[in-house]
DNA sequence: TGTACATCAGTGAACGCGCGTTCACTGATGTAC
DNA sequence: TGTACATCAGTGAACGCGCGTTCACTGATGTAC
């Protein structure tokens, strides 16, 4: 019995590779890192997982980045560059597409604050700078598009209007009964834009 | 040169102790634990290093609980029973105190919704089980305590409220400059309590 | 444009450490008489 | 109430596994001529 076998090679990552292949290379396993560390958490995922899910082997990983530490602290400014891409228009809106249910199940691709928002406090000093910046930019952000009377006010509604948000996230995801999280969405939502809409 | 040395026990913590000793010292695991999750997260934090805040031996572990996933749930939940005692008069109140300076610093001795929710999320059944329990709690609570028209506007207006309070918690203690901590707070502690106060 | 060689991205085995868990042992507790 | 013995809470060494990290090696890339 002969067995024939077919070297399929799905993408050439075999030894040496182009530099823009390892520039993309690169890209890749922080886009899988950030998914799969709001997926399952930073100390969950270990390196192996990261560099598996980007096609690599382990051993490479070091090639990329300093250590895991700074994998987490690079991944999560990515996480949070991609959320907070696109302009805000209305915080009425906004809410009502971050409260949403397709939010709440998509932890991979959601909001990395409120995906990792509670464990990046015990994170490195990179990481916790990389959300504090990701913070500032979304609360600016959000006032420009809230309504008040003077920036000063438009910036206190759009911090505690984050602080709902990413509060009601975590607290839906964190019920085991996808009742009560569905509850939780709908009432945050609600407070979140009522008064707002014209009518 | 003769050393005379002093065996001090501080407690006498030595071979077999007595039933409401070993009583004792579950009690001593739990709150230690809850008080060790809560400061540096679930992971980081070993079986070893809980039994040696409790003053014994991490062998002992073992003798009162099945393991380190059984250790979580049962000290969350003694942490969440510890967070919701007390009744809550008025919102405004409770939002203050909860957004508190003092609150912010206390990590350890806080609220375990805030301090652990967003690790809870990839913890076992049990664990989110507990949290889910004292979830429900505290919004009963808090509706009771909120004001509104009826029932359902009271209950809606205590989930986002309770959202927006460990959002704001969350974020204040995210960030790595107290400054902006202190604003998040801030803003959030105004947006819950204005209009509230009669005047 | 073609050839020879140095560079270096990726591979996969190996290292070492830490942690959850187990276990033989100890000796005080608690019970039977 | 006192004595003899079984029980069992706690001790500390040991086990085994997983994970972050290192390293010798490979062979394609990219450069010098």
């Amino acid at each position: 019995m002969t067995t024939i076998m077919y070297s399929v090679k799905h993408e050439e990552a075999d030894m040496r590779v182009s530099r823009e292949q390892m520039a993309e290379h690169r890209r890749k396993i922080l886009r899988e890192a950030g998914r799969l560390f709001r997926r399952r958490g930073f100390d969950s995922v270990t390196v192996a997982d990261v560099m598996q899910a980007a096609g690599l082997t382990h051993g490479a990983f070091y090639g990329h980045f300093k250590s895991k530490d700074d994998l987490i602290a690079h991944a999560l400014a990515g996480a949070l560059d991609g959320n907070s891409a696109g302009e805000v228009r209305r915080l009425a809106d906004y809410a009502a597409s971050y409260l949403s249910e397709r939010h709440y199940r998509d932890i991979a691709g959601g909001c990395a604050t409120a995906g990792l928002g509670g464990e990046t406090i015990r994170q490195g000093a990179e990481a916790r700078a990389a959300m504090t910046a990701g913070l500032r930019r979304q609360i600016d952000r959000l006032a420009d598009a809230t309504p008040g009377r003077d920036e000063i006010e438009r910036r206190r509604a759009a911090i505690a209007a984050w602080a709902a948000m990413v509060g009601a996230m975590t607290l839906a995801r964190l019920s085991d009964d996808e009742t009560l999280s569905a509850e939780i969405l709908e009432a945050t939502r609600a407070a979140l834009t009522e008064g707002s809409k014209p009518r």
